[in-house]
DNA sequence: ACATTCCTAACTAATATAGTATACATAATA
DNA sequence: TATTATGTATACTATATTAGTTAGGAATGT
């Protein structure tokens, strides 16, 4: 059960970028050297966080990266799905079909009421 | 954030002997066949919970396993401590020493919350 | 003695994760 | 327009973890 460091990593990087809320733009370079990430990997999972619009960048000289919506408007289950997929501990809980057990599963409500307070 | 199948399948095998409470002792083979886990896998992750009191075996002709306490008194997390280890998402939560940044590190405390809201 | 059952350790294969390498795209500015 | 400073994308490799098998051993009842 444990999470990935790419999603620890992420959410570290975010965080970063909420303490220097005051910045215009941030550079990759500075989190990676903050944070003690190498700079290749950060760029790496940084990239489905713009993408998927918790971050806005902009590229070249004078370039840098930045929130896109206040800090407290972003939710950490959805920035860990971003990085890792979903966070239900199993897959049936997303998606019954992959498993001809789901209808009589007692086990799966429990990992459904996980699922939950997770989140 | 996955769980392990170790765990599931460990799981899976204690609700089976809690569903089965009337006998005095269930077969590890039945256990298998209703719940459609190869008997040398089931015996590899049935010992641990053996060795630390969840569940009683006889071995021999006539033998079998049963729960050592009652059902509801069986807590899953601890069950699924001993089939994969600490329940915790990340290591610093349980040992602060592994990480020279746990100190400071604002993260943390949110992994605390986590694990509890697991638990 | 033998059949039946749980027990143990060692090994293998598959999968996932972490991280690097390489090349490209875009924007500012000299 | 050339240069420089950034982010973007893809492909690869190494490592670790997990799942599962094999093979045999130990205890118990008949």
């Amino acid at each position: 059960m444990k999470i990935s460091t790419r999603a620890r990593y992420g959410i570290r990087a975010l965080l970063d970028l909420a303490l220097n809320d005051d910045k215009e733009r941030i550079l990759l370079k500075d989190i990676a050297q903050r944070q003690e990430i190498s700079l290749p990997y950060l760029e790496h999972l940084i990239t489905p966080l713009i993408t998927k619009g918790i971050v806005r960048s902009t590229r070249g000289s004078r370039g840098g990266i930045s929130l896109r919506r206040r800090p407290e408007e972003i939710r950490l289950n959805e920035v860990v799905e971003i990085l890792e997929g979903s966070i239900a501990p199993v897959e049936c809980v997303d998606d019954p079909k992959i498993c001809p057990r789901s209808e009589f599963c007692v086990t799966r409500d429990l990992w459904d009421e996980m699922k939950r307070a997770m989140n």
